[in-house]
DNA sequence: TCTGGGGTCCTAGGACCC
DNA sequence: TCTGGGGTCCTAGGACCC
């Protein structure tokens, strides 16, 4: 058995490289994506990196910054990025025959029997291949286990002169031990801000102190999940290659408003929405739902205004993918958990016990007739929807207005780009001098 | 005026049962 | 002196990730 190594390809400012990938202008120049409504950052180009704008930060609290330095902001474009993921993945399936897609930017190859030809030699190829037929820059990380892939990419990301590939498996002992005394604990996947916290108080801070803690004390004081970090981070492969990616075990469709909302009347359309879209996620990885949940809160940024949080879930009759009756479901509990008075911020919508749907229960009062018709009703729908667009059809509770919510509740998205790639209108235009 | 969205896993504690 | 013990299931909440 050749020893294992697992390479971990990230690309850099994944959102920001997408927006530049259309607009090459923009290389240089500070760029941030904001989330939804224009809420928050949510990537950073270096050069707002190195302006100290912190992951997360309240984009209206940066207005001064950004007209200082010329920060320029992007409404986040998921449509674009989605498209733009598909293609990296796709090529980066090509490097190995066992790949696992961790997130929209990120995916573990297994490189194991790849050594012949220097891992980190293949990490470069790996690197141009991307920048060449994508245009986006990516860093190459390679550990025996995916914890130490992930921090040997960390280094590639960090320090210059690996040139944006680190191979943990060819570095000497003390070099990488040097290189993980210099890390921060918190930079170790799986360890968060309350665990660097109460690992500090026992003298561990960095990573290189956490890989020789003794895993049994770890145990006793932080759980099993810190022990197999500290297991990993030794060599150990406790995790594997998730080369299918299991179907969810729950789907969750929340918004925040642009602006608050106190009606009833305003919030039914947009909980009719949001089961929609969770429902239609629901049906493309054939699952049925045993119960629906529903949510809505009051700001908790506004400590003044009166606070109130509902939550409350509703069994089915019987486990459904029929966005009617997940609907009907999710509006009686708002009906329960509306209080009137209140200004709401977000609302949304979770579909909980799902079964795969070939394991549907048979009851006494199964009417087959009707569930093929309702079968064939939703498919027809989906079918419609993806060809014509999202919001073609819908139920009439939908509302309609933009995407299908009230004029009150309605997002706002002012700095958004095209959709160069998927859309026929608004594809990218090249002009020769 | 303006602070995202969508997931997973683990643990502790209560209810219930024999 | 001494409240039984142990298993399972469920839920809420915590912690983490991108």
């Amino acid at each position: 058995m050749p020893e294992p190594a697992i390479a971990l390809i990230d690309c850099n400012n994944f959102y920001v490289s997408c927006e530049r990938l259309f607009q090459p202008w923009l290389e240089g120049r500070p760029v941030v994506v904001l989330s939804n409504n224009d809420g928050c950052v949510v990537a950073r180009s270096q050069e707002v990196r190195a302006l100290g704008v912190k992951m997360g930060a309240p984009w209206f609290q940066l207005k001064d910054l950004a007209r200082q330095h010329g920060i320029i902001a992007f409404s986040s474009n998921y449509t674009l990025y989605a498209d733009i993921s598909n293609r990296v993945m796709s090529v980066l399936a090509d490097f190995s025959p066992q790949q696992e897609i961790y997130s929209i930017d990120e995916c573990f190859l297994d490189l194991s029997g790849f050594k012949h030809l220097q891992y980190s030699d293949y990490g470069q190829h790996i690197r141009a291949t991307i920048k060449q037929w994508i245009g986006l820059p990516v860093c190459v990380g390679i550990g025996a286990s995916k914890t130490l892939a992930k921090l040997a990419n960390h280094v590639a990301k960090k320090r210059a002169e690996y040139a944006g590939v680190c191979d943990f498996t060819s570095l000497p002992m003390a070099v990488r031990e040097r290189l993980l005394a210099q890390i921060e604990v918190g930079a170790v996947w799986g360890v968060g801000a309350r665990t660097v916290a109460r690992l500090a108080t026992l003298g561990i801070v960095s990573a290189l102190d956490l890989q020789r803690a003794p895993p049994k004390a770890i145990r006793a004081q932080f759980g099993v999940m810190l022990e197999r970090t500290v297991a990993e981070l030794n060599g150990e492969a406790c995790l594997t290659l998730e080369m299918i990616a299991p179907p969810r075990q729950q789907i969750m469709v929340s918004r925040s408003f642009g602006a608050a909302v106190y009606a009833l009347e305003a919030l039914q359309p947009a909980v009719t929405a949001y089961v929609t879209r969770a429902a239609e996620k629901l049906r493309r990885q054939s699952s049925l739902a045993g119960s629906v949940q529903i949510f809505i809160r009051t700001s908790p940024f506004k400590p003044d205004a009166a606070q109130y949080q509902g939550s409350l879930t509703v069994p089915l009759v019987a486990p459904t993918d029929d966005t009617r009756q997940l609907v009907c479901a999710a509006q009686a509990g708002l009906q329960r958990i509306y209080r009137p008075g209140f200004a709401y911020q977000k609302v949304g919508v979770v579909l909980l016990e799902l079964i795969p749907e070939a394991q549907r229960p048979r009851t006494l009062f199964d009417d087959p007739a009707a569930q093929a018709r309702a079968s064939v009703l939703m498919r027809t729908l989906d079918s419609i929807n993806t060809k014509m667009g999202s919001h073609c059809v819908r139920l009439l509770g939908e509302g309609s207005v933009g995407e299908g919510r009230g004029e009150s509740g309605r997002m706002r998205r002012e700095r958004v780009s095209q959709r160069y790639t998927t859309h026929l209108d608004e594809i990218a235009i090249v002009r020769a001098q």
